[in-house]
DNA sequence: CGAAAGCTTGATTCTACTCAAATCAGGTGG
DNA sequence: CCACCTGATTTGAGTAGAATCAAGCTTTCG
């Protein structure tokens, strides 16, 4: 079980849910782009962003708050595709209309640029559309990535997975990583109950994996944090 | 437990396993470039079309066969992402470098068109941006309902999106939709264990959703066929 | 015909789900 | 400041679905 998890750090660990955004390797372009806009005004938890199927004119960067990226089944069952975190983009993964529905977590403030304002800039630059299919390539390979996580790893590696992600792209407050997001919603993205998630959280505290101070702050423990991911580095 | 399998239709149905192709609504100008290339010579079964993190220096047709894409997690565990059939693309989803492997299923023969070729012939005709662009992003979105598929359904369900999905894309035979890839390959692409896929069809067989006069060969009935995903068009 | 590979079925085990209850945390009003 | 309410989280008990282990069976192919 310990070996289990240990096995699956390589393989599974590189940042799988991250939904839609581009971070650290956005071209400068993209970000002086919408550097100069001002904030739309904010956004409180729950509410809507944008809906599947409405027409995608705008992209949005988020300046501060967590969007969840998700789509309801016919049955009700809701996928979360993943948790959008400031600095990442929405829109470049839909054409004309959006294809998931953005919700605010906590309260969100948002930047946007028009579509057509992007055409503009990207025609009269063609070697930026290499720049955009990366966006969404990477997004891809992210989905399989879950895809995969969702399909091999059990419950306990399936939390782990999330809480690494999570840990690699926020920026730790007092050493913890806050998680904005309810037991539900990491259920939903991650493929398991809530009920699940939170007996995978007391047995990654029991297995001293993490260090929990609250339900909402977290801290990944000596071999099951990021170190681990950079364990590649020491093989080569 | 027939009422989940019939309310599961509309929500689920529409084509979710398809992996790397663009089909009935590629560009002519891409199918066009393709046409009036020679066939590589043909592909033995199991043998490799290209290797996850190879250069990604050419795009392929399939002319004739069955491609499974895939990758191996570092467990050893093989998630298949799609399988190609004839008409279908690979290396659009890729930059540089492939980020799967594709395996011939059965004998396979493709076209190919240099990466260098593509981007010359994009760049002297700019609004192609937009083709390749829709050709990820479809992909993208092919990912996410399986991912929705596997999260959700349970086994039958599964491998019932799964024929679903195979009738509607491939021509069939005497009325019969033919299987080329194993129960491995089923399970491996819809995670489940390959018993299960067994015990799935054996379950489809006995609640009469699939007619199945031999193991790689079959035909769904009635309310469980391709007829029941344009049951939109009734609602409408 | 025999071997090998693929498929089906059975028995058992285990994981994660559901239903249910208790606990905790935050916010409100008295 | 405290009691109370609400929503979120944790924990417990029981169960169902699918994985695993283990035979048989069928089909294909040399």
């Amino acid at each position: 079980m310990t070996l289990a998890l240990i096995d699956t750090d390589s393989a599974l660990s590189r940042s799988n849910t991250r939904a839609c955004h581009a971070e650290a390797s956005t071209p400068e372009w993209l970000r002086s782009l919408f550097r100069d806009r001002d904030p739309l005004r904010p956004i409180p938890p729950d509410g809507i962003v944008f809906l599947d199927g409405d027409p995608a004119d705008q992209l949005f960067q988020i300046v501060s708050g967590t969007i969840r990226c998700c789509t309801i089944s016919e049955e009700g069952r809701r996928q979360i595709f993943g948790f959008a975190r400031p600095g990442d983009f929405l829109g470049f993964s839909d054409l004309d209309t959006w294809h998931f529905t953005a919700e605010a977590v906590d309260t969100v403030t948002l930047r946007s640029v028009s579509r057509s304002t992007l055409e503009a800039v990207i025609s009269n630059e063609p070697c930026l559309h290499k720049d955009i299919r990366r966006i969404i390539v990477d997004e891809l390979v992210r989905r399989e990535q879950q895809l995969m996580v969702i399909s091999f790893l059990q419950s306990d590696e399936r939390l782990l997975c999330f809480l690494r992600d999570q840990a690699a792209r926020t920026r730790p407050v007092d050493g913890f990583t806050l998680l904005p997001m309810t037991r539900q919603e990491i259920g939903d993205h991650m493929g398991m109950s809530l009920e699940t998630v939170s007996r995978s959280f007391t047995s990654l505290k029991r297995k001293r994996a993490i260090v929990m101070p609250a339900a909402n702050r977290f801290r990944l423990s000596g071999a099951f944090g990021v170190e681990a991911i950079t364990s590649d580095h020491i093989a080569a």
